[in-house]
RNA sequence: GCGGGUGUAGCUCAGUUGGUUAGAGUAUCGGCCUGUCACGCCGAGGGUCGCGGGUUCAAGUCCCGUCACUCGCGCCA
């Protein structure tokens, strides 16, 4: 007989009934009748429901042990009586019957309890995260990213890409995200830098000819952490030699659409080849956003024009500057009491806005002082022309126009959430495409890119040579799907010639563009494919696969919003050896911890 | 860097207008219990009310500061 076990806990039913049997797993919980104890044992595949009364000499044994102590049972399986029969769960039909125990491992007392789904903390549940992993939420959500990432793998190979691996030690580069830095040994001074992605590497390994390159690929950027950013995370990275945006859209549609339907749960999936395409402009405007959400019915529009002259000075003033007015409609608000439209400025000003203005209409009626001061036939105009109805209000949202698009966004989901009108049940993806090339940076008063600098422009060269820079396009597009960033990508730029230009419409000089890119710009020197490809984030896609709010939440062993982990103690200390090694002497002592 | 939320028993939380000895559930320990599956019943132990300072006759409660965790903004594709 094998030493730990004959089958798994999830393993036996009536058909085992007189079988000795041997398992192993840990005690998932007890319930002592005194003369008889039933403890249910659990492992990776299920819990079977173990007996112990006064005839076994495992009944004194198994009474004292702990929770979460790990056992092995010798027994035998009998059938339970029908009236015991437990139907929520597999194996409840059967039980086994403990001739004898062996411990081995005994469990001390536990800082949360694997039996139940409450809610703790997380600096306890990042602290015993090996616990918390044994969890029926953790351990399931972990189990689905792992076959997430089989079927991504699978489906990418199907489609004729090749998988690589890229280094982990690489250069800094002065774009983007701050780097983790890796001191050099050998090399005083000098640092490596963990990939943010494997951009330059990818792009290599078109110009090397593999054509269609793939790779479950950890990232790394030190920036601040939101619900669903970590510092490091996994993409799947891939490119595409000889390739138009349209290849790479009819590319990983099916990917992810696939695998959106494989594990969704019977959710609704936007069908592949139907992605909606909506140019970054046109997003701004109608959604407020780069990302939108579009589960959530409610469209934005732009009502500048009605507020150049009206009896509402403070829209008039901010129009007469250029600002922008911008208006979000709250459908069937008629029964809604004043405190719902006051609250929803409060909320405006709560996030640093100036205020969200609103109009209330009840059957037919127009309310609230914007409405007071711009007139009921204005107001009837600016209705007619919204198609609203007569128990519709309407929120408004007034400034520069990327702060009226930006409040007006957000005032787009939080009225959406208030009066729950978001879709659920589906999985709603779209293609943000036409990014602008440039932007105008006002901090530093220069024209700067917009994101990353080695997208083709549309229209190439001509596009450089003969556009406002500031109305270029870039072959650039992210995949959103509800309200989440899931992937950016692009076709880039191979052309040594436009990527000078493009540099330089940025201010940087041909030597500039050498000393930090230099590599790239060799190799696209000495013959490059038109290539391009994405990244969509894996951990993101777990995330929303799991309906888990947090990304830690689908990462087994994930790192605190203060980026530290709590279990292993990183970032630590060094000792002054190690320092030494590295050509490192800290200038700022530790704080006390 | 900035703003919001939270912080009371191992854990989840309650704690009134500032007023007696800070409570409950759960976990732990002890006792009882032969068919439970969130088993049940009886009992016990367990508290730097995050920390520091202040106001007050009196602070878990009010004020100031600070720390930790978290959400968001900035940042980041």
């Amino acid at each position: 007989m094998h030493a730990y076990r004959t089958h798994n806990c999830a393993a036996l039913t009536t058909e085992n009934v007189g079988d000795t049997v041997r398992l192993s797993g840990w005690v998932h919980n007890k319930r002592d009748h005194g003369g008889v104890l039933f403890v249910d044992l659990r492992d990776h595949y299920g819990i079977t429901q173990v007996v112990a009364d006064s005839d076994s000499e495992a009944l004194p044994v198994l009474e004292k042990l702990k929770l979460e102590s790990v056992v092995t049972i010798d027994g035998a399986v009998k059938a339970r009586d029908a009236a015991a029969v437990n139907p929520n769960l597999p194996t409840g039909a059967i039980e086994v019957f403990a001739r004898s125990v062996t411990v081995l491992s005994r469990a001390e007392e536990l800082p949360l309890i694997v039996n139940s789904a409450e809610d703790y903390p997380e600096e306890i549940r990042l602290k015993y995260r090996f616990v918390d992993l044994r969890r029926e939420r953790l351990h399931r959500n972990i189990l689905l990213r792992s076959q997430v990432i089989s079927s991504l793998r699978r489906r990418m190979q199907e489609q004729g890409f090749t998988e690589f691996q890229t280094p982990i030690l690489g250069a800094s580069s002065p774009e983007g995200a701050r780097d983790y830095l890796v001191p050099s040994r050998l090399h005083p001074g000098r640092f490596y830098a963990l990939p943010q992605a494997p951009q330059m590497f990818k792009q290599l390994l078109m110009v090397a000819g593999f054509d269609r390159y793939f790779q479950i690929a950890p990232c790394f950027r030190d920036e601040d952490l939101r619900a669903d950013r970590s510092p490091e995370f996994y993409q799947l990275d891939f490119e595409m030699s000889f390739v138009t945006q349209e290849d790479v859209f009819q590319a990983i549609e099916p990917v992810l659409a696939g695998v959106f339907e494989e594990f969704s749960g019977g959710k609704s999936v936007t069908p592949a080849g139907t992605f909606p395409r909506i140019p970054y402009a046109e997003s701004m405007l109608k959604y407020g956003t780069d990302k939108p959400d579009l589960r959530n019915p409610l469209v934005i529009s732009d009502v500048t024009e009605h507020f150049t002259t009206s009896g509402f000075g403070l829209f008039e003033k901010i129009v007469g500057t250029g600002g922008r007015v911008r208006v979000v409609p709250a459908p069937n608000t008629h029964e809604k009491s004043r405190k719902f439209f006051d609250d929803m400025n409060d909320w405006a000003r709560k996030e640093g806005f100036a205020g969200l203005g609103y109009v209330t209409r009840k059957g037919g009626e127009f309310g609230g002082p914007i409405a007071k001061n711009h007139g009921t036939e204005g107001m009837e105009k600016l209705y007619a022309e919204l198609g609203l109805g007569e128990n519709d209000g309407l929120f408004f949202a007034a400034g520069k126009e990327k702060d009226a698009a930006k409040l007006a966004g957000a005032a787009r989901t939080r009225v959406a959430e208030e009066l729950g009108l978001i879709e659920e049940g589906c999985f709603k993806f779209c293609w943000i495409v036409d990014f602008p090339m440039y932007e105008y940076d006002e901090e530093t008063k220069k024209v700067d890119f917009s994101h990353n600098p080695f997208s083709m422009p549309q229209g190439e060269m001509e596009a450089l040579e003969t556009q406002d820079p500031l109305t270029i396009k870039a072959w650039q597009y992210d995949i959103v799907c509800n309200g989440y960033e899931l992937s950016s990508g692009a076709i880039r730029n191979h052309r040594p010639d436009i990527m000078y230009k493009a540099f330089e419409i940025a201010g940087y000089s041909q030597a500039d563009v050498e000393a930090n890119f230099g590599g790239m710009l060799e190799a696209f020197k000495l013959g490059a494919p038109p290539h391009g490809g994405s990244a969509p984030g894996i951990d993101r896609i777990v995330m929303l696969l799991a309906d888990e709010p947090n990304i830690r939440e689908v990462i087994a062993f994930p790192l605190n919003q203060k980026a530290q982990d709590l279990m292993m103690g990183a970032p630590s200390e060094v000792g002054p050896k190690q320092l030494r090694d590295v050509h490192i002497r800290t200038v700022e002592q530790p704080r006390a911890s």
